[in-house]
RNA sequence: CGGGGUGUAGCGCAGUCCGGUUAGCGCACCUGGUUUGGGACCAGGGGGUCGAAGGUUCGAAUCCUUUCACCCCGACCA
């Protein structure tokens, strides 16, 4: 962990966008609130996709693309949904230029005014079920299981890189049922998957549980989501899935005929992540040495940093080296050996710890004559020296322990960092010292819900799934409660 | 939209209060040499409409006016 993380609060920004621009992942570009994503942190984004793409085939889903461009009206069709995204809309109202007569640049063309605006998509929810209502007539069409990978623009007032951006890079699932019971399975399904690949391969523990009324999408029933705790203490939401019900199938009149044949409306999901994963993934294992990524999702698994005086003695490295990196790739591991004579080995070891690359290998003179390398994990800063012999082997039990480590030490912080509440002056106490997760008991309102985020900027996460029923009085109002929910503040 | 801050070489900055040689420093880059087990060193070199526009002045990075952009804090955030 980080260390002095959570005294630094003030300045956590200013630490997360350095290490994002100082790591190679992204820049901040000349679009206001819109990121440029550099290789290697779209390299980490690709195995991100190539993970969560292969879960949904897996769970039998399937691949489409909608437009970028929403009809304006097809907005007002659903009143929460457009209560919800109305406020954070990019409109386009022209589709021309025309140089300006009144100096050297453009102006837009009042004569190329459309007659109705177009959205460029927030969420696809209302173009995708009005193309769904062609596709479905009856039982037999149910369900369809689509996903969507796209970038989608929300007007933000205020961003931050990869956890807040105007233009994001995200999937969404959208899927329609014969039954209510159907689809709250899938969405159930769907919460499940995020979590596994948040614990599984991101290394990072999430709690999963449903949304307040509040906070819930804009249009759907129930919201369920996986909340993540980042090192400063405050929570993220790292992934929803939504139970529509039957809200966007009456909006866009979907219906179809049942095997009695009555006419009956369809019942939705959506579901998705997004960029804003990779904020997640920055702000959990990273320390002050740098980026730390889980070997799932390191572009780089394993770094050969050569040390050498003369081009012989690195040819001599390069012959020792040659059959480990081999190795390694048949195993799947994917290794980087640093050849470049223009800079040293101090300088790289720095560079790769900056960049997250879960173990370097350092091999010399001194390594060739004993038959040893040098063998240092991200994780824990430690250095060994290793004997080549299946040095492959040791190396990918090396990358398992690591994963599963960076998990343990994420998990046993967000255990430290959760705590429970029984009075209101507790459960300030908590967030303003302590930070992190507080569970405490909340009498159902939303009236209450409200007032406890005004006086404290602190919002309920998430009601857990497995949360225990467990009599109480409300934090804030005293009044009776039946379960504790997760508070924390949040991104 | 409020409060604060910053724009000077690819990056990071000094210089601005108090106007005055040819606008400087570190990193990076190029050339040569020595180096290389935790961000090497020496020598030489290239790179600037000082965010933009207007004004004051013999003279503006510096003063005045206007404007643009970005960052931080807040409001906002399925």
């Amino acid at each position: 962990m980080a260390k002095d993380l959570t005294t630094r609060n003030e300045n956590y920004s200013q630490w997360y966008n350095d290490l994002v621009v100082k790591a190679e992942l992204a820049d901040n570009s000349a679009v206001r609130g819109c990121m440029v994503i550099k290789p290697y942190g779209y390299a980490i984004w690709e195995k991100m996709q190539a993970q969560l793409d292969k879960m949904f085939k897996e769970t039998g889903h399937q691949n489409a693309y909608f437009p970028l461009f929403i009809p304006k009206s097809f907005f007002s069709r659903e009143a929460s949904h457009v209560e919800g995204f109305a406020k954070e809309c990019a409109v386009v109202t022209h589709y021309r230029l025309k140089n300006d007569p009144d100096g050297g640049g453009v102006v837009v063309d009042p004569e190329a005014k459309l007659e109705e605006e177009l959205i460029v998509r927030p969420t696809s929810e209302t173009i995708i079920w009005d193309t769904y209502r062609s596709w479905i007539q009856s039982y037999r069409d149910l369900p369809i299981l689509v996903n969507q990978w796209a970038n989608v623009v929300r007007w933000e007032m205020r961003t931050r890189m990869f956890l807040r951006t105007t233009e994001f890079l995200w999937q969404e699932g959208h899927t329609a049922h014969a039954t209510s019971e159907e689809a709250m399975e899938e969405t159930v399904k769907m919460i499940g998957v995020y979590a596994d690949f948040a614990e599984k391969h991101m290394a990072i523990p999430v709690l999963k549980g449903v949304k307040s009324p509040n906070e819930r999408f804009a249009g759907a029933v129930e919201t369920f989501c996986i909340e993540a705790l980042m090192q400063d203490g405050k929570a993220l939401q790292a992934g929803t899935s939504h139970f529509l019900g039957q809200n966007f199938a009456k909006a866009f009149e979907v219906q179809f005929l049942t095997k009695e044949n009555k006419l009956e409306y369809v019942w939705a999901t959506s579901w998705g992540v997004s960029t804003r994963l990779m904020g997640a993934l920055i702000m959990s294992h990273s320390d002050d040495n740098g980026l730390v990524l889980p070997p799932k999702l390191a572009p780089i698994q394993v770094v050969i940093v050569p040390i050498f005086k003369k081009e012989e003695q690195l040819e001599e490295i390069r012959k020792t080296v040659l059959p480990i990196i081999d190795a390694l790739k048949q195993k799947g591991i994917s290794v980087k050996f640093d050849d470049r004579d223009n800079l040293t080995p101090g300088w790289k070891f720095n560079e790769y710890e900056l960049k997250g690359v879960p173990v370097r290998l350092a091999i010399g003179q001194r390594d060739i004559e004993n038959g040893t390398i040098e063998v240092a994990r991200r994780d824990t800063l430690e250095k060994t020296s290793y004997q080549l012999v299946d040095i492959e082997t040791k190396i990918e039990h090396l990358l398992e322990n690591i994963q599963d480590n960076l998990y343990q030490k994420a998990l046993s912080f967000r255990e430290s960092s959760t705590h429970t509440a029984d009075t209101w002056e507790e459960f300030l106490d908590i967030l303003d010292n302590k930070a992190g997760f507080v569970e405490a008991h909340w009498d159902g309102t939303a009236e209450t819900e409200q007032r406890i985020k005004e006086e404290s900027k602190a919002t309920i996460r998430c009601i857990p799934l497995d949360s225990k029923e467990e009599e109480g009085k409300c934090i804030f109002s005293g009044k009776p409660s039946k379960q504790r929910v997760v508070f924390a503040r949040a991104y």
